[in-house]
DNA sequence: TAAGATTAGGGAAAACCTAACTAAAGAAAC
DNA sequence: GTTTCTTTAGTTAGGTTTTCCCTAATCTTA
């Protein structure tokens, strides 16, 4: 066999662990069926921070009215929470919940749960001896 | 910086190399607004061989006017053609373009692309030694 | 007459919109 | 200092378009 097939294999079956990670992840919060879109839209709340229904509107280039829609939705799938500002109580915030948190993070915590089974599989100079073999790729 | 934050940004360097690679193939063929169910069907189709409209109506549990009717629009996007059977003239063959196999193995071609990188970057020994340390995870 | 595919026509849901509304805040007039 | 006007944030109502699926009827070949 080839070192090229080799490889490929190897890599492979990396991708397909993520990305079982990530599956996973979804059922265990019961949302199998969450669109692409659905997953980015939670990113980019989780990215914003503290963001407000007219902000996320301008960000997404929607109108309000569907800003409102989606969020309806999101708070049946129990992924966001609103929350109204002190400051300006015209202001609503909106808040990832546990759950709305862990979707939006999916890839990265797949990706974490990945790296925990490297660890427990290679001793430390071998962990050291991959970083810098990947390190030199490009 | 810790060995387990380093593993975690090389990786996630691969995946993202990997990323960019199966967009450009999607923009390339100028189908960037593909579905992921649209690319599923083209990858049953790819995998299938010869599979006619019933066959593929039922492998995805699909009614028949509902297959011709994906097949009218992957055929404007150039990705299938039809071809009747010469044994059975009533049989229509689903046939995947040039362009439709390409985004059939988006995934396969984006990873060969990565592979070849690390080929280019790597030694035979440095090869050998990236297999052998990722055959021993799990 | 039977089987494979298509056409015609339609239903339900998704994903968007505009226009009109409510509630709160800020400013101006008295 | 209260009342009134204006502006801003979000919601509601109602509609359009697109997607994704269907059944029933039709055409073509066996």
């Amino acid at each position: 066999m080839e070192r090229r097939d080799r490889l490929f294999e190897v890599i492979e079956n990396l991708l397909r662990a993520k990305n079982e990670c990530s599956c996973k992840i979804f059922s265990d919060c019961g949302l199998s069926d969450m669109t692409v879109k659905q997953v980015s839209y939670l990113k980019t709340i989780d990215e914003q921070g503290e963001v407000t229904f007219s902000r996320l509107a301008e960000i997404t280039r929607n109108s309000k009215p569907t800003i409102t829609e989606m969020i309806n939705k999101f708070e049946r799938m129990n992924c966001v929470y609103r929350e109204r500002s002190n400051d300006d109580r015209r202001f609503l915030y909106i808040r990832l919940t546990a759950k709305g948190k862990k979707i939006a993070k999916v890839e990265h915590d797949a990706l974490r749960q990945v790296i925990e089974r490297m660890i427990s599989s290679l001793d430390e100079s071998e962990q050291d001896l991959l970083i810098g073999l990947l390190k030199k790729i490009r």
